[in-house]
DNA sequence: GCATGATCATGC
DNA sequence: GCATGATCATGC
Protein backbone atom coordinates (compact mmCIF):
# COMPACT_ATOMS: atom_id res chain seq x y z
CA UNK A 1 0.00 0.00 0.00
CA UNK A 2 1.04 3.57 -0.45
CA UNK A 3 0.69 7.09 0.55
CA UNK A 4 -0.99 8.10 -2.60
CA UNK A 5 -4.17 5.55 -1.15
CA UNK A 6 -5.02 8.53 0.73
CA UNK A 7 -6.29 11.73 -0.98
CA UNK A 8 -9.12 12.70 0.99
CA UNK A 9 -10.49 13.03 4.53
CA UNK A 10 -12.80 10.17 3.79
CA UNK A 11 -10.17 7.94 2.77
CA UNK A 12 -8.78 8.17 5.61
CA UNK A 13 -11.40 7.67 7.98
CA UNK A 14 -12.28 4.29 5.66
CA UNK A 15 -9.25 3.03 6.22
CA UNK A 16 -9.39 3.68 10.10
CA UNK A 17 -13.03 2.12 10.52
CA UNK A 18 -11.51 -0.97 9.33
CA UNK A 19 -9.70 -1.51 12.76
CA UNK A 20 -13.28 -0.65 14.14
CA UNK A 21 -13.97 -3.82 16.97
CA UNK A 22 -10.00 -4.88 16.18
CA UNK A 23 -7.11 -5.42 17.29
CA UNK A 24 -3.52 -4.73 15.77
CA UNK A 25 -3.12 -7.84 15.93
CA UNK A 26 -5.59 -8.32 13.21
CA UNK A 27 -3.61 -6.31 11.12
CA UNK A 28 -0.09 -8.12 11.13
CA UNK A 29 0.89 -10.58 8.61
CA UNK A 30 1.88 -13.72 11.02
CA UNK A 31 4.96 -14.13 9.54
CA UNK A 32 5.69 -10.69 10.98
CA UNK A 33 4.70 -11.12 14.49
CA UNK A 34 7.54 -12.50 15.92
CA UNK A 35 9.51 -9.45 14.77
CA UNK A 36 7.22 -6.99 15.84
CA UNK A 37 6.58 -8.68 19.28
CA UNK A 38 10.79 -8.54 19.83
CA UNK A 39 10.44 -4.42 19.08
CA UNK A 40 7.87 -4.18 21.46
CA UNK A 41 10.17 -5.73 24.62
CA UNK A 42 12.73 -3.81 23.29
CA UNK A 43 10.56 -0.57 24.11
CA UNK A 44 9.92 -2.11 27.26
CA UNK A 45 7.41 0.36 29.01
CA UNK A 46 7.93 3.21 26.93
CA UNK A 47 5.90 1.71 24.31
CA UNK A 48 3.06 4.71 23.29
CA UNK A 49 4.69 6.40 20.39
CA UNK A 50 5.31 2.63 19.21
CA UNK A 51 1.50 1.71 18.96
CA UNK A 52 0.57 4.96 17.18
CA UNK A 53 3.24 3.63 14.43
CA UNK A 54 2.20 0.37 14.24
CA UNK A 55 -0.80 1.61 13.51
CA UNK A 56 0.62 3.78 11.04
CA UNK A 57 2.24 0.95 9.76
CA UNK A 58 -0.23 -1.79 9.61
CA UNK A 59 -3.38 -0.34 9.24
CA UNK A 60 -2.43 2.13 7.04
CA UNK A 61 -0.11 0.56 5.35
CA UNK A 62 2.41 3.57 5.60
CA UNK A 63 6.29 3.13 5.21
CA UNK A 64 7.42 3.70 8.93
CA UNK A 65 10.78 6.28 8.58
CA UNK A 66 11.88 4.76 11.99
CA UNK A 67 10.41 7.93 14.02
CA UNK A 68 9.24 7.05 17.89
CA UNK A 69 6.54 9.03 17.77
CA UNK A 70 3.55 8.44 15.96
CA UNK A 71 3.08 11.41 13.91
CA UNK A 72 1.67 10.77 10.85
CA UNK A 73 -0.58 13.16 8.60
CA UNK A 74 -2.40 12.46 5.54
CA UNK A 75 -4.93 14.89 3.99
CA UNK A 76 -4.35 17.71 6.29
CA UNK A 77 -6.12 14.96 8.68
CA UNK A 78 -3.81 14.66 12.28
CA UNK A 79 -3.70 11.15 13.63
CA UNK A 80 -4.59 9.97 17.41
CA UNK A 81 -4.47 6.61 19.19
CA UNK A 82 -5.48 7.60 22.84
CA UNK A 83 -6.84 4.98 25.29
CA UNK A 84 -9.65 4.46 27.11
CA UNK A 85 -10.34 2.31 30.17
CA UNK A 86 -12.94 1.04 32.01
CA UNK A 87 -13.86 3.11 35.09
CA UNK A 88 -15.35 0.73 38.26
CA UNK A 89 -15.26 -2.26 35.61
CA UNK A 90 -18.34 -0.16 33.60
CA UNK A 91 -18.34 2.82 31.99
CA UNK A 92 -15.91 3.85 29.52
CA UNK A 93 -13.64 7.06 30.60
CA UNK A 94 -10.52 8.25 28.98
CA UNK A 95 -7.27 7.26 30.52
CA UNK A 96 -5.26 10.19 29.99
CA UNK A 97 -5.57 13.58 28.08
CA UNK A 98 -5.49 14.35 24.44
CA UNK A 99 -1.70 15.07 24.06
CA UNK A 100 -0.69 17.65 20.94
CA UNK A 101 2.44 18.47 19.25
CA UNK A 102 5.31 20.16 21.60
CA UNK A 103 5.05 24.00 22.70
CA UNK A 104 8.15 25.57 20.73
CA UNK A 105 8.45 28.30 23.18
CA UNK A 106 10.36 30.54 20.86
CA UNK A 107 8.24 30.25 18.02
CA UNK A 108 4.60 30.11 19.42
CA UNK A 109 5.16 33.30 21.05
CA UNK A 110 5.37 35.38 17.25
CA UNK A 111 1.81 33.33 16.79
CA UNK A 112 -1.71 34.64 16.74
CA UNK A 113 -4.06 31.75 17.06
CA UNK A 114 -5.89 31.93 13.46
CA UNK A 115 -2.61 30.87 11.82
CA UNK A 116 -1.41 29.30 15.18
CA UNK A 117 0.93 26.09 13.87
CA UNK A 118 -1.47 24.22 16.74
CA UNK A 119 -4.21 24.99 14.50
CA UNK A 120 -3.23 24.12 11.08
CA UNK A 121 -1.71 20.59 12.26
CA UNK A 122 -4.46 19.83 14.60
CA UNK A 123 -7.60 21.17 13.57
CA UNK A 124 -9.03 18.18 11.78
CA UNK A 125 -8.14 15.45 14.35
CA UNK A 126 -8.88 11.33 13.37
CA UNK A 127 -8.91 9.83 17.14
CA UNK A 128 -8.81 6.06 17.42
CA UNK A 129 -9.78 5.30 20.93
CA UNK A 130 -8.63 2.08 22.05
CA UNK A 131 -9.18 -0.20 25.38
CA UNK A 132 -6.49 0.05 27.30
CA UNK A 133 -6.00 -3.49 30.02
CA UNK A 134 -3.40 -3.58 32.29
CA UNK A 135 -2.02 -6.89 31.83
CA UNK A 136 -3.27 -7.25 27.71
CA UNK A 137 -0.37 -7.40 24.82
CA UNK A 138 -0.56 -3.47 23.17
CA UNK A 139 -0.95 -5.75 20.08
CA UNK A 140 -4.43 -7.15 21.74
CA UNK A 141 -6.13 -3.71 22.60
CA UNK A 142 -9.54 -3.12 20.86
CA UNK A 143 -10.11 -0.15 19.06
CA UNK A 144 -13.49 0.55 20.14
CA UNK A 145 -14.42 4.06 18.42
CA UNK A 146 -12.73 5.96 15.57
CA UNK A 147 -13.88 9.45 15.69
CA UNK A 148 -13.70 12.36 13.42
CA UNK A 149 -13.05 15.80 15.10
CA UNK A 150 -12.90 19.43 12.91
CA UNK A 151 -11.97 21.59 16.19
CA UNK A 152 -13.35 24.55 14.74
CA UNK A 153 -16.26 23.05 13.27
CA UNK A 154 -17.95 20.12 15.27
CA UNK A 155 -17.22 21.70 18.95
CA UNK A 156 -20.15 24.32 20.16
CA UNK A 157 -19.01 27.89 19.77
CA UNK A 158 -18.59 28.53 23.00
CA UNK A 159 -16.26 25.61 23.30
CA UNK A 160 -14.33 27.15 20.49
CA UNK A 161 -13.75 30.45 22.11
CA UNK A 162 -12.68 29.33 25.28
CA UNK A 163 -10.53 26.72 23.75
CA UNK A 164 -8.81 30.20 21.84
CA UNK A 165 -8.59 32.11 24.90
CA UNK A 166 -6.86 28.95 26.55
CA UNK A 167 -4.12 28.84 23.99
CA UNK A 168 -4.02 32.63 24.24
CA UNK A 169 -3.27 32.22 27.54
CA UNK A 170 -0.47 30.05 27.69
CA UNK A 171 0.77 31.88 25.24
CA UNK A 172 0.78 34.97 27.06
CA UNK A 173 2.66 32.68 30.05
CA UNK A 174 4.89 32.21 27.53
CA UNK A 175 5.48 36.01 26.14
CA UNK A 176 5.58 37.22 30.12
CA UNK A 177 8.81 34.87 30.54
CA UNK A 178 6.86 32.61 32.98
CA UNK A 179 7.04 28.93 30.83
CA UNK A 180 8.21 27.49 33.83
CA UNK A 181 5.19 28.48 36.02
CA UNK A 182 2.66 26.83 33.21
CA UNK A 183 0.15 24.13 34.82
CA UNK A 184 -2.24 22.57 33.31
CA UNK A 185 -5.25 23.68 35.56
CA UNK A 186 -3.86 27.61 34.03
CA UNK A 187 -6.52 27.05 31.76
CA UNK A 188 -10.19 24.99 31.04
CA UNK A 189 -10.67 22.84 28.33
CA UNK A 190 -6.83 23.36 26.25
CA UNK A 191 -3.82 23.06 28.21
CA UNK A 192 -0.27 22.97 28.27
CA UNK A 193 0.48 19.18 29.85
CA UNK A 194 4.14 18.10 30.96
CA UNK A 195 5.80 16.23 28.20
CA UNK A 196 9.37 14.43 28.67
CA UNK A 197 11.31 15.39 25.56
CA UNK A 198 13.84 12.96 24.34
CA UNK A 199 17.09 13.85 25.67
CA UNK A 200 16.48 16.80 27.38
CA UNK A 201 14.00 17.06 30.70
CA UNK A 202 14.64 21.34 30.67
CA UNK A 203 14.39 23.61 27.66
CA UNK A 204 15.71 27.41 27.38
CA UNK A 205 12.40 29.66 26.89
CA UNK A 206 12.90 32.84 25.27
CA UNK A 207 12.16 35.64 27.57
CA UNK A 208 13.49 34.43 30.62
CA UNK A 209 16.71 32.80 31.55
CA UNK A 210 14.55 30.32 34.02
CA UNK A 211 14.76 26.93 32.31
CA UNK A 212 11.24 25.35 31.77
CA UNK A 213 9.90 21.76 31.66
CA UNK A 214 8.90 20.84 28.01
CA UNK A 215 5.04 21.41 27.50
CA UNK A 216 2.70 20.09 24.63
CA UNK A 217 -0.56 21.54 24.09
CA UNK A 218 -3.52 19.04 25.71
CA UNK A 219 -7.35 18.90 25.31
CA UNK A 220 -7.98 18.07 29.42
CA UNK A 221 -8.76 14.33 30.37
CA UNK A 222 -12.13 15.53 31.91
CA UNK A 223 -13.24 17.69 28.45
CA UNK A 224 -12.52 14.06 26.28
CA UNK A 225 -14.47 12.25 29.02
CA UNK A 226 -17.34 14.45 28.08
CA UNK A 227 -17.00 14.01 24.53
CA UNK A 228 -16.89 10.23 25.31
CA UNK A 229 -19.64 10.20 26.96
CA UNK A 230 -21.83 12.47 24.98
CA UNK A 231 -20.71 11.97 21.36
CA UNK A 232 -19.47 8.49 21.19
CA UNK A 233 -21.50 6.38 24.17
CA UNK A 234 -24.47 8.99 23.20
CA UNK A 235 -24.95 9.06 27.15
CA UNK A 236 -26.84 12.16 29.09
CA UNK A 237 -24.66 13.36 31.66
CA UNK A 238 -27.96 15.34 32.83
CA UNK A 239 -25.64 18.52 33.19
CA UNK A 240 -26.73 21.86 33.15
CA UNK A 241 -24.62 24.34 30.94
CA UNK A 242 -24.06 27.75 31.88
CA UNK A 243 -24.96 29.01 28.54
CA UNK A 244 -28.78 27.92 28.93
CA UNK A 245 -28.95 31.82 30.28
CA UNK A 246 -26.28 33.49 29.01
CA UNK A 247 -24.42 34.74 26.15
CA UNK A 248 -22.26 32.23 23.91
CA UNK A 249 -19.70 34.67 23.31
CA UNK A 250 -17.85 34.64 26.43
CA UNK A 251 -15.67 32.52 28.15
CA UNK A 252 -16.40 30.37 31.44
CA UNK A 253 -14.97 32.62 33.72
CA UNK A 254 -16.71 35.18 32.26
CA UNK A 255 -19.96 33.64 32.37
CA UNK A 256 -19.53 32.39 35.98
CA UNK A 257 -18.65 36.46 36.94
CA UNK A 258 -21.65 37.33 34.85
CA UNK A 259 -23.88 35.14 37.33
CA UNK A 260 -22.61 36.05 40.26
CA UNK A 261 -22.30 39.61 40.01
CA UNK A 262 -26.09 40.71 41.18
CA UNK A 263 -25.37 38.90 44.18
CA UNK A 264 -21.91 40.22 45.33
CA UNK A 265 -22.23 41.89 48.58
CA UNK A 266 -25.42 40.78 49.43
CA UNK A 267 -26.44 38.28 52.29
CA UNK A 268 -27.43 34.85 51.56
CA UNK A 269 -31.35 36.18 52.80
CA UNK A 270 -31.35 38.90 50.48
CA UNK A 271 -29.75 36.58 47.88
CA UNK A 272 -32.83 34.03 48.54
CA UNK A 273 -35.33 36.66 48.16
CA UNK A 274 -33.57 37.23 44.80
CA UNK A 275 -33.90 34.18 43.25
CA UNK A 276 -37.38 33.76 44.57
CA UNK A 277 -36.51 30.46 46.39
CA UNK A 278 -37.45 29.17 49.79
CA UNK A 279 -35.21 26.39 51.53
CA UNK A 280 -37.78 24.49 53.84
CA UNK A 281 -34.86 25.24 56.62
CA UNK A 282 -31.30 26.30 56.44
CA UNK A 283 -29.39 22.81 55.84
CA UNK A 284 -26.23 22.28 56.42
CA UNK A 285 -25.06 22.97 52.99
CA UNK A 286 -27.64 25.53 52.63
CA UNK A 287 -24.76 28.10 50.70
CA UNK A 288 -23.72 24.85 48.52
CA UNK A 289 -27.50 24.82 47.34
CA UNK A 290 -27.75 28.51 46.98
CA UNK A 291 -24.48 28.54 44.95
CA UNK A 292 -25.71 26.07 42.50
CA UNK A 293 -29.08 27.90 42.59
CA UNK A 294 -27.10 31.16 41.19
CA UNK A 295 -25.21 29.12 38.40
CA UNK A 296 -27.64 26.68 37.13
CA UNK A 297 -31.00 28.14 38.17
CA UNK A 298 -31.83 24.93 39.60
CA UNK A 299 -30.37 23.03 42.82
CA UNK A 300 -28.57 20.58 40.86
CA UNK A 301 -24.75 20.55 41.52
CA UNK A 302 -23.68 19.19 38.23
CA UNK A 303 -22.65 22.05 35.82
CA UNK A 304 -21.57 21.15 32.67
CA UNK A 305 -18.50 23.07 31.71
CA UNK A 306 -17.27 22.88 35.16
CA UNK A 307 -16.98 19.66 34.65
CA UNK A 308 -15.29 19.70 31.31
CA UNK A 309 -12.79 22.01 32.50
CA UNK A 310 -12.16 19.57 35.83
CA UNK A 311 -13.15 22.52 38.18
CA UNK A 312 -14.07 21.98 41.81
CA UNK A 313 -16.78 24.42 43.31
CA UNK A 314 -15.69 25.11 47.01
CA UNK A 315 -17.72 27.50 49.01
CA UNK A 316 -15.69 28.86 52.42
CA UNK A 317 -17.11 31.21 55.05
CA UNK A 318 -14.68 33.71 56.33
CA UNK A 319 -14.83 34.76 59.67
CA UNK A 320 -15.88 38.22 59.94
CA UNK A 321 -12.19 39.21 60.94
CA UNK A 322 -11.51 38.29 57.38
CA UNK A 323 -9.44 35.02 58.14
CA UNK A 324 -10.07 31.24 57.24
CA UNK A 325 -10.35 28.93 59.39
CA UNK A 326 -11.26 25.69 57.61
CA UNK A 327 -8.34 23.99 55.09
CA UNK A 328 -9.59 22.11 52.04
CA UNK A 329 -9.41 18.75 51.77
CA UNK A 330 -8.13 16.44 48.69
CA UNK A 331 -9.70 13.41 48.16
CA UNK A 332 -8.32 10.83 51.34
CA UNK A 333 -5.84 8.26 49.80
CA UNK A 334 -4.99 4.50 50.85
CA UNK A 335 -1.23 4.17 52.22
CA UNK A 336 -0.56 0.85 50.11
CA UNK A 337 -1.45 2.69 47.13
CA UNK A 338 0.56 5.65 47.64
CA UNK A 339 3.63 4.00 48.59
CA UNK A 340 3.15 2.83 45.40
CA UNK A 341 3.81 5.97 43.32
CA UNK A 342 6.51 8.40 42.54
CA UNK A 343 5.97 11.66 42.53
CA UNK A 344 7.15 12.55 38.86
CA UNK A 345 8.78 10.32 36.84
CA UNK A 346 9.97 12.30 33.24
CA UNK A 347 10.73 9.02 31.40
CA UNK A 348 7.88 7.31 31.96
CA UNK A 349 5.89 10.16 32.14
CA UNK A 350 4.12 9.17 35.15
CA UNK A 351 2.91 11.47 37.70
CA UNK A 352 1.49 10.59 41.64
CA UNK A 353 -2.31 10.79 42.15
CA UNK A 354 -1.83 14.09 44.21
CA UNK A 355 0.82 15.81 41.75
CA UNK A 356 -1.42 15.13 38.91
CA UNK A 357 -4.35 16.92 41.11
CA UNK A 358 -2.17 19.77 41.85
CA UNK A 359 -1.25 20.53 38.69
CA UNK A 360 -4.53 19.71 36.94
CA UNK A 361 -7.46 20.75 38.98
CA UNK A 362 -9.00 24.49 39.32
CA UNK A 363 -11.07 25.45 41.87
CA UNK A 364 -13.94 27.72 42.00
CA UNK A 365 -14.16 29.25 45.52
CA UNK A 366 -17.28 31.06 46.05
CA UNK A 367 -16.50 33.40 49.11
CA UNK A 368 -18.69 33.98 51.74
CA UNK A 369 -18.21 36.39 55.12
CA UNK A 370 -19.74 35.86 58.46
CA UNK A 371 -21.01 39.23 60.09
CA UNK A 372 -19.93 40.47 63.14
CA UNK A 373 -23.64 41.01 64.64
CA UNK A 374 -25.28 39.19 62.93
CA UNK A 375 -26.31 35.41 61.99
CA UNK A 376 -26.62 36.55 58.34
CA UNK A 377 -23.51 35.75 55.67
CA UNK A 378 -22.41 38.14 52.58
CA UNK A 379 -21.47 36.87 49.30
CA UNK A 380 -17.63 38.53 49.09
CA UNK A 381 -16.25 37.43 45.85
CA UNK A 382 -15.98 34.30 43.35
CA UNK A 383 -12.62 33.76 42.11
CA UNK A 384 -11.08 30.87 40.19
CA UNK A 385 -7.81 29.63 41.34
CA UNK A 386 -5.23 26.31 40.48
CA UNK A 387 -2.32 25.53 42.49
CA UNK A 388 0.41 27.76 41.81
CA UNK A 389 3.40 26.22 40.07
CA UNK A 390 5.88 27.98 41.74
CA UNK A 391 4.22 26.22 45.18
CA UNK A 392 4.64 22.70 43.58
CA UNK A 393 8.09 21.46 45.56
CA UNK A 394 6.26 22.68 48.89
CA UNK A 395 3.73 20.41 47.93
CA UNK A 396 6.16 17.63 47.01
CA UNK A 397 8.11 17.88 50.52
CA UNK A 398 4.85 16.97 52.18
CA UNK A 399 4.23 14.36 49.70
CA UNK A 400 7.59 12.45 50.25
CA UNK A 401 7.82 13.12 53.83
CA UNK A 402 4.24 11.28 54.00
CA UNK A 403 5.18 8.46 51.90
CA UNK A 404 9.07 7.92 53.90
CA UNK A 405 7.28 7.61 56.78
CA UNK A 406 4.85 5.51 55.38
CA UNK A 407 7.49 3.33 54.27
CA UNK A 408 9.11 3.40 57.76
CA UNK A 409 6.41 2.65 59.70
CA UNK A 410 6.25 5.92 61.21
CA UNK A 411 2.80 6.68 62.06
CA UNK A 412 1.99 6.74 65.56
CA UNK A 413 4.22 9.64 66.99
CA UNK A 414 1.80 9.75 70.45
CA UNK A 415 -1.15 8.05 72.65
CA UNK A 416 -2.78 10.57 74.66
CA UNK A 417 -5.89 9.72 76.78
CA UNK A 418 -8.22 13.13 76.80
CA UNK A 419 -10.24 14.09 79.85
CA UNK A 420 -13.05 12.11 79.36
CA UNK A 421 -11.23 8.80 79.21
CA UNK A 422 -10.59 8.26 75.43
CA UNK A 423 -7.61 7.86 73.54
CA UNK A 424 -6.26 10.48 70.92
CA UNK A 425 -3.73 9.90 68.64
CA UNK A 426 -0.76 11.99 67.34
CA UNK A 427 0.76 11.30 64.14
CA UNK A 428 4.50 11.67 62.62
CA UNK A 429 2.99 12.83 59.33
CA UNK A 430 3.31 16.63 57.96
CA UNK A 431 1.15 19.29 59.67
CA UNK A 432 -0.12 22.29 59.20
CA UNK A 433 3.27 24.04 60.10
CA UNK A 434 5.38 21.62 58.21
CA UNK A 435 5.59 24.00 55.40
CA UNK A 436 2.59 26.80 55.40
CA UNK A 437 1.10 25.49 52.39
CA UNK A 438 -0.31 22.10 52.55
CA UNK A 439 -0.56 19.32 55.45
CA UNK A 440 -2.05 15.86 55.96
CA UNK A 441 -4.55 15.45 58.40
CA UNK A 442 -7.22 12.42 58.73
CA UNK A 443 -10.34 12.46 56.61
CA UNK A 444 -12.86 10.13 56.79
CA UNK A 445 -15.99 8.67 58.48
CA UNK A 446 -14.82 8.35 61.46
CA UNK A 447 -11.22 7.13 63.22
CA UNK A 448 -12.60 4.01 62.98
CA UNK A 449 -12.60 4.37 58.91
CA UNK A 450 -9.02 3.13 58.82
CA UNK A 451 -6.88 2.04 55.69
CA UNK A 452 -4.05 -0.78 55.66
CA UNK A 453 -0.45 0.23 56.84
CA UNK A 454 2.29 -0.65 53.88
CA UNK A 455 4.53 -1.22 56.91
CA UNK A 456 3.76 -1.86 60.79
CA UNK A 457 3.85 1.15 62.65
CA UNK A 458 6.61 1.00 65.04
CA UNK A 459 5.29 2.61 68.03
CA UNK A 460 2.06 0.07 67.92
CA UNK A 461 2.58 -2.31 65.97
CA UNK A 462 -0.88 -1.70 64.61
CA UNK A 463 -1.56 -2.39 60.43
CA UNK A 464 -4.07 -0.40 59.81
CA UNK A 465 -4.55 3.77 60.79
CA UNK A 466 -7.06 6.18 60.22
CA UNK A 467 -7.65 7.42 56.62
CA UNK A 468 -5.55 10.28 55.82
CA UNK A 469 -5.97 13.33 52.97
CA UNK A 470 -3.74 15.91 51.71
CA UNK A 471 -5.04 19.14 52.63
CA UNK A 472 -4.85 23.01 51.86
CA UNK A 473 -3.42 24.82 54.91
CA UNK A 474 -6.55 27.35 55.54
CA UNK A 475 -3.94 30.21 55.72
CA UNK A 476 -2.67 29.24 52.23
CA UNK A 477 -6.21 29.35 50.96
CA UNK A 478 -7.01 33.04 52.89
CA UNK A 479 -3.50 34.74 51.17
CA UNK A 480 -4.89 33.11 47.76
CA UNK A 481 -8.15 34.58 48.17
CA UNK A 482 -7.06 37.80 49.42
CA UNK A 483 -4.49 38.20 46.54
CA UNK A 484 -7.03 37.07 44.04
CA UNK A 485 -6.74 38.57 40.62
CA UNK A 486 -8.74 37.82 37.78
CA UNK A 487 -6.58 36.45 35.20
CA UNK A 488 -9.54 36.11 32.05
C1' DG B 1 -6.25 31.21 68.58
C1' DC B 2 -3.91 27.66 66.44
C1' DA B 3 -2.95 22.81 65.39
C1' DT B 4 -4.68 18.50 64.97
C1' DG B 5 -7.92 14.90 65.13
C1' DA B 6 -12.70 13.57 64.42
C1' DT B 7 -17.25 13.69 62.67
C1' DC B 8 -21.46 15.27 60.20
C1' DA B 9 -24.64 15.76 56.12
C1' DT B 10 -25.59 14.84 51.64
C1' DG B 11 -25.96 12.62 47.32
C1' DC B 12 -25.03 9.07 44.18
C1' DG C 1 -22.10 1.99 51.43
C1' DC C 2 -19.01 5.27 50.46
C1' DA C 3 -16.90 9.56 48.67
C1' DT C 4 -17.01 14.38 49.22
C1' DG C 5 -17.33 18.82 51.13
C1' DA C 6 -17.92 21.29 55.37
C1' DT C 7 -17.49 21.82 60.02
C1' DC C 8 -16.90 20.61 64.90
C1' DA C 9 -14.08 19.45 69.18
C1' DT C 10 -10.17 19.18 72.08
C1' DG C 11 -5.71 20.35 73.97
C1' DC C 12 -2.01 23.40 74.41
Amino acid sequence: MQEEQYQTVEDVIRAAYKARGKSLRDFIPREEIERVETEIKRYGTRRRGLLGDLVERYIFGLKNNGRAEADFNIANVELKTTPLKRHLAKRLVSKERLVFSMINYDSVIEEVWETSSFLKKNRSLLIMFYLWLKEADLLDYEFKFIHFLDLLNNLSQEDILQIQKDWEFIVGKIRRGEAHLLSEGDTFYLGACTKAANNKVVRDQPRSRIPAKPRAFSLKQSYLNYLIQTRLLGVSTHEASLYKTASKNKTVAQVVREKFAPYIGKTDTEICAMLGWQPKRKSKNHNRLLVNRILTGTGTNKVEELDKANVTLRVPTLEASGSLKESISFPAFYFKDLVTQVWYDEKEEQMSDFHLQLEEKKFLFVVFQKQKDSKEIVLRKTMFWNFPAEDMEKAREVWEETVHLLNEGKVIKEIQTQKDGTKRLLTHFPGSSYNGVIHVRPHGLNSKDVSELPMRDQETGRTTHTKQAFWLNASYVQQAIESAVDQY
